[in-house]
DNA sequence: TCAACTCTTTGACTTAGATCAAATAATCAC
DNA sequence: GTGATTATTTGATCTAAGTCAAAGAGTTGA
């Protein structure tokens, strides 16, 4: 057996899984494991799985001007993927790359469907997770307008404080809409 | 029966709707009406309830030193709420106020529980429209960072083309990030 | 219809943060 | 380990947009 106990406890966080659900998600889940800089999915094709990240750590960027925009950072026990080329199954113009060897649970889209289809109660939490995740981004898009640079710091160090060490200043200031030597200085104040 | 076409037209965008998913829904559904400057929902209550907008034009936003801050629009044909003390049935900061006489066709949390659990439909509707708007959130947080003022303002332009003429420019402002006087400024430029 | 708001524009000044450039520091591949 | 990349810091400007202030336009209600 896979050892799927945070994706079984992401799940029951939000749902109550069945015997029958268990057994039809251990079954459609596949491990696979990405060296660091290594791309979990290329803009130039279609999102075809959503990826659970049981180990390491993944951003999704997308290039402007030949720059790698940092759109967000996931971690353990999240769900990775290209949200609209996943649900529209057409390329979009974002990368995954993992910034870490990183072990991932993978369920196809056609899995995913299957499980959307025989388990309703997955229809709920994929709803109920996804809300989740999308008050979060309505969080971010308060602190993007109106926040100086030092306040969007300061609410990233709130928000991301379990991987802050882990990622190079420059992601980080692309996430946040500002410069790598803005952040520089920012961080050498303290 | 009420005129809830363009709500079942909504519905059916994402879904089949069955015969008996339609008689729950027009049995429940709760015609309302607002008058300009109006609170729909208030950030001193929990949000009990979905209004889809008839006709009418909404704003959610929430207080930062006194002023209001715009957060979104939302015109004929889409759902408003207060997504978080709606999920959550907690009081957050959110106020939904009409910007134009406004008819709505709402739906009890209750009502939206007891058709959700009922109709597995109903969260893959949820599901998959919720997808839709998380869509647009990530394209705002992308216009947010790493453009100017100017180019917010455009990509304003061409997203709410629709409702542009009936906005104040100091609302249209605050949801973009930036000062009325800038705004001011720059459509002064054309 | 007129007074009292509220909304929008315009002007002068200030500043946070961008840009450009170059020097360190850290990491990686061989 | 050592040279080559790649990431970070530091410094010197420059500019877009903010702030403060006041004048015009538009609305609204008695």
């Amino acid at each position: 057996m896979l050892p799927a106990d945070a994706l079984l406890l992401h799940i029951g966080h939000y749902i109550r899984i069945s015997e029958p659900l268990r057994a039809a998600l251990l079954e459609r889940v596949q491990a696979a494991s990405y060296h660091k800089g290594e791309l979990l999915h290329d803009a130039r094709h279609v999102c075809t799985r959503s990826d659970f990240i049981q180990q390491g750590l993944v951003r999704l960027y997308y290039l402007l001007d030949g720059e790698k925009i940092t759109e967000y950072f996931s971690a353990e026990g999240e769900w990775v993927n290209s949200p609209s080329s996943l649900v529209k199954q057409t390329p979009d113009i974002y990368y995954l790359e993992a910034l870490e060897p990183t072990q991932t649970l993978s369920l196809q889209a056609q899995d995913l469907g299957y499980l959307f289809d025989i388990f309703p109660e997955m229809e709920r939490y994929a709803r109920l997770s996804m809300g989740s995740v999308f008050g979060h981004l309505m969080d971010r898009v308060t602190s993007l307008r109106f926040t100086s640079a030092r306040e969007k710091y300061a609410h990233f160090c709130r928000t991301h404080h379990d991987i802050l060490h882990r990622l190079p200043l420059g992601m980080v200031a692309s996430y946040l809409g500002i410069t790598q030597e803005t952040l520089s200085r920012i961080r050498a104040e303290r």
